[in-house]
DNA sequence: CGGCTGGAAGCAGTT
DNA sequence: CGAACTGCTTCCAGC
């Protein structure tokens, strides 16, 4: 294992651009840039790297980079600044087993610069990978992505049979062709798999993969694969990400482009980023993730000595907060360096734009892909101007890609970013999200799959973020900040790979729907970095579930006096004539208050469309509002989620909306009006959010902070405790067909949920209050750790899981948290193994199990207050 | 020829 | 404990 350390803003070695990282060369000319930029720059370079994908090997051995952040370097995280370090680990699987290319190189093992961010937990959940790279199974993941990105690192896997697993996914990112693992990684996976490799970019699989691979035995989930599987390598790594190979694909034309033009403009804005770029780069090589993804066994035999510290065991992450978040960081980066193989090629052909930079991110951290940002701030509103279809049939990495994700009335999805007057074109960053009642946050299953081809009219490229991949497309002035998105499948990672991922307590069976989330970062004046964020309607992404489990898209009302009587339209899909509407209300604990079936006008009913009676809440005298839900359902467990309807009091004026003609009109700019038109899934109502973020953003969130509660507009009060029922109780509703919908969840992004919003600092980290912490710790941003150093520290060891906990804030608090954290639920993603196993469970228990952290939370919140 | 789809077979986990 | 269901993945075939 190499580690290579650089300070922050220095300049790359050489060593790297030659090795893969052309990137890192770019990062040079631009410390601050962020790694994926480098990696377009490198554009040219990267090609080159591409030729070696095969060789990987030979090159260096750059395989893996390894962040990790050693406990002792990074016990704050904050250390990091000092030099960050991009540590490689070179697997045995290399054919040079570690070649320093660093220059430097200490050993020094975590890049704590990057580390900022860090966040104690991120790691927890699914980055475990991400956090060691060498470590242990999580590096896997990374790789994988790496290699999905299209990096073309071909690894031999062969060493290990384990580790096949991971090529399979990497592949081919784009579907590039070629798998071409030459050999090595193919050559164990021999196996069918590499058909995935085909598929895309799974890298993030991968990653997954590598962790979880290594240790079950088995998939779970998926009795065929083994067969084939099996049959040809080892059992199961059958695909492996690794695949990486994919870059060579990219190698192809695609290249730089997109790489070039962001150059121009960076700015230094990322100085961290750059840092963590060029980690990426070197990671990229999916060295880091390879560590992660390989088992242990394995690992150990090819690893190096210094591989094994790297592992981070559920022991091993005890490293610091900061270091996980590093890692996570890291990983993030690591995209870039997939694209710098190969992402960066392969992303999209060149397009005419040259979306010189990305200035965006200021500050060297953004915010974690878990945090809650608002949608609007100020003069600017970044919304989802044509939503994405309610059914997208995601891919699997052993198929090749099933195109873009459509809007409903055909075309593609479209965000626009409005009272932009700048002229400098922006990123828009896409990942695909959680669609339950939790707060918004990446999605474990689903990734976001880049689409190229010469029906792609929009660029983009894929970055690797905490386990997540992101794409990145331009937002360029002349297209007034417009973009179709048209580039952005959806790629589904087998459930038995991550939800043996360390830290993983979400479960897969069930879970299938996601969002399209949206972010951009505009740079102020002031120097801070103004983050916002828009998540699209609910998209359904499982074959089956998409044909029989019915969706509500739409709702004409909201709201009601409590008598009821009125009639609602309800337009979504697979409605069937003895569907039935159920209302519903839960008490805090989970327990049914209320349940009554309301009154469908059979006539009327179509498929995409039922029309109701609502039914009279079971007190006509209530003095505030009463959130209720109400689901569709199809039989026994084909439910709808949970919508959300508020009775009045009668003195309250009802919030009406109109009736569209069309039911499933394409959905435009739904967001946008207040409140005629359907009104997009209520999902979880912004209540919810408000209640709870209040409490633990306030004392961060500054004055941004406001817009989350604006949503409800009429109803401000769902904070209070008025309606009690609907705020508390409902985040724990699950959805019936979800499992997890306890927590909060942000609405669609359209929908009011409040958000928080973040705003960076040019300096660097985020204001840990500013934001609001996800359940799940996963993904820590790299900035977002940053501000804890010192506070993190006790927990860092689990770092990972806590659900709301905000990240330091809580330090204090830390205990309310940490129960938190430890609770079953599924978003928190407890770091602590066991936990996760009992936790994993099926959907309805889980709600059972939400419940009781939703009481928890609850217990936290008011005693922050 | 390769990518995109729609369908559905084959399994294993749940009920 | 076994049968019936379900849901997940992988394969196929056509466009």
């Amino acid at each position: 294992i190499v580690y290579i350390c650089f300070p922050i803003g220095s300049s790359i070695p050489p060593l790297f651009h030659r090795s893969h990282t052309p990137n890192v060369s770019l990062s040079q000319g631009n410390p601050c840039m962020p790694s994926q930029y480098h990696s377009l720059q490198s554009g040219p370079t990267i090609s080159v790297s591409i030729s070696q994908p095969p060789s990987y090997g030979a090159h260096n051995n750059m395989r893996t980079v390894g962040y990790y952040s050693s406990p002792s370097i990074r016990p704050n995280g904050a250390p990091a600044l000092e030099s960050p370090r991009i540590e490689i680990t070179a697997y045995g699987q290399f054919p040079e087993d570690k070649v320093e290319e660093s220059n430097n190189l200490t050993v020094a093992k975590r890049v704590n610069s990057i580390v900022t961010l860090t966040l104690p937990n991120a790691d927890g959940y699914r980055d475990p990978s991400c956090l060691s790279p060498a470590s242990s199974v999580s590096s896997r993941s990374c790789h994988s992505e790496a290699s999905s990105y299209e990096s073309g690192f071909s690894y031999n896997y062969e060493n290990s049979p384990q580790n096949s697993p991971w090529q399979s996914p990497c592949v081919s990112p784009s579907g590039s062709s070629s798998l071409a693992l030459p050999g090595d990684a193919c050559a164990n996976a021999g196996s069918p798999r590499h058909s995935p490799s085909t598929s895309p970019s799974t890298s993030v699989t991968d990653d997954s993969w590598m962790g979880q691979r290594g240790s079950r035995p088995n998939s779970p989930s998926g009795g065929k694969r083994k067969y084939s599987f099996n049959g040809t390598t080892t059992s199961k790594p059958p695909y492996s990400p690794n695949h990486s190979p994919g870059p060579s694909p990219h190698t192809s034309p695609r290249i730089c482009v997109t790489g070039e033009s962001w150059m121009p403009n960076n700015t230094n804005q990322y100085t961290n980023s750059a840092i963590v770029a060029a980690i990426n780069a070197l990671t990229t090589d999916g060295v880091a993730d390879l560590g992660e993804g390989i088992p242990l066994k394995s690992r150990k035999t090819s690893l190096e000595p210094g591989a094994v510290c790297l592992k981070v065991e559920p022991g091993g992450e005890e490293l610091s907060p900061g270091e996980l978040g590093q890692d996570e960081y890291p990983f993030s980066r690591m995209p870039f360096k997939k694209e710098n193989y190969c992402g960066g090629f392969l992303d999209v052909p060149q397009h005419p734009y040259s979306w010189s930079k990305p200035k965006q991110y200021v500050s060297p951290s953004l915010p974690a892909l878990d945090w809650q940002l608002p949608s609007s701030s100020g003069p600017y509103s970044l919304q989802i101007e044509v939503q994405p279809k309610s059914h997208h049939r995601a891919h699997y990495e052993t198929e090749g890609s099933r195109g873009a994700v459509k809007a409903l009335a055909g075309g593609h999805p479209v965000v626009q970013l409005q009272g932009y007057m700048e002229s400098e074109p922006l990123t828009l960053q896409l990942f695909i999200g959680t669609a339950d009642d939790r707060l918004l946050r990446p999605h474990a299953f689903y990734q976001v799959h880049r689409i190229t081809g010469k029906t792609v009219s929009t660029p983009s490229h894929e970055v690797l973020q905490s386990n997540t991949k992101v794409l990145e497309i331009p937002l360029l002035p002349e297209n007034k900040m417009r973009a179709i998105i048209d580039c952005a499948g959806i790629l589904k990672l087998r459930n038995s790979d991550i939800e043996l991922r360390k830290g993983e307590t979400d479960i897969g069976r069930k879970n299938t729907r996601v969002r399209m989330v949206f972010r951009v970062h505009i740079n102020q004046p002031t120097g801070r970095t103004l983050s916002l964020q828009a998540a699209s309607n609910p998209i359904e992404c499982s074959q089956r579930s998409a044909q029989e489990l019915p969706l509500v898209d739409k709702q004409t009302l909201e709201t009601c006096p409590a008598a009821g009587g009125e009639r609602m339209l309800l337009s979504g899909h697979n409605f069937q004539h003895d569907s039935k509407v159920v209302f519903v209300e839960k008490a805090q604990d989970g327990h049914h208050l209320w349940e009554t079936e309301a009154k469908v006008d059979k006539d009327s009913c179509k498929s995409t469309s039922l029309l109701i009676e609502i039914p009279p809440y079971r007190n006509q005298r209530i003095s505030n509002p009463v959130q209720v839900n109400f689901y569709v359902c199809n039989g026994k467990r084909k439910r709808s989620q949970y919508q959300h309807f508020t009775y009045m009091s009668a003195n309250v004026p009802i919030i009406k909306m109109e009736p569209n003609d069309d039911y499933d009109p394409p959905q435009v700019c739904p967001q946008r009006g207040p409140g005629l038109a359907l009104r997009p899934k209520p999902y979880y109502t912004p209540q919810v959010m408000t209640s709870i973020i209040p409490t633990e953003l306030r004392p961060c969130v500054g004055g941004t902070y406001s817009a989350c509660q604006r949503r409800l507009g009429g109803k401000p009060s769902s904070l209070s405790s008025s309606s009690s029922p609907s705020t508390s109780p409902k985040r724990h509703d699950l959805s019936p067909t979800t499992p997890f919908s306890k927590c909060l969840s942000a609405g669609p992004s359209q929908s009011p949920i409040p958000h928080v919003s973040i705003i960076q600092e040019s300096s660097g980290c985020y204001q840990p209050q500013s934001v609001l912490y996800p359940p799940s710790s996963a993904s820590s941003s790299p900035g977002s750790q940053p501000s804890t150093p010192d506070t993190s520290g006790p927990e860092p060891p689990f770092s990972p899981t806590h659900c709301l906990t905000p990240p330091q804030p809580i330090s204090g608090s830390s205990s309310p948290v940490t129960q938190f954290s430890k609770v079953p639920e599924r978003g928190s993603r407890s770091s602590s193994p066991t936990l996760a196993i009992n936790i994993k469970q099926e959907p309805e228990e889980l709600d059972q199990m939400y419940l009781d952290d939703g009481a928890l939370l609850i217990i936290h919140l008011s005693t922050l207050s």
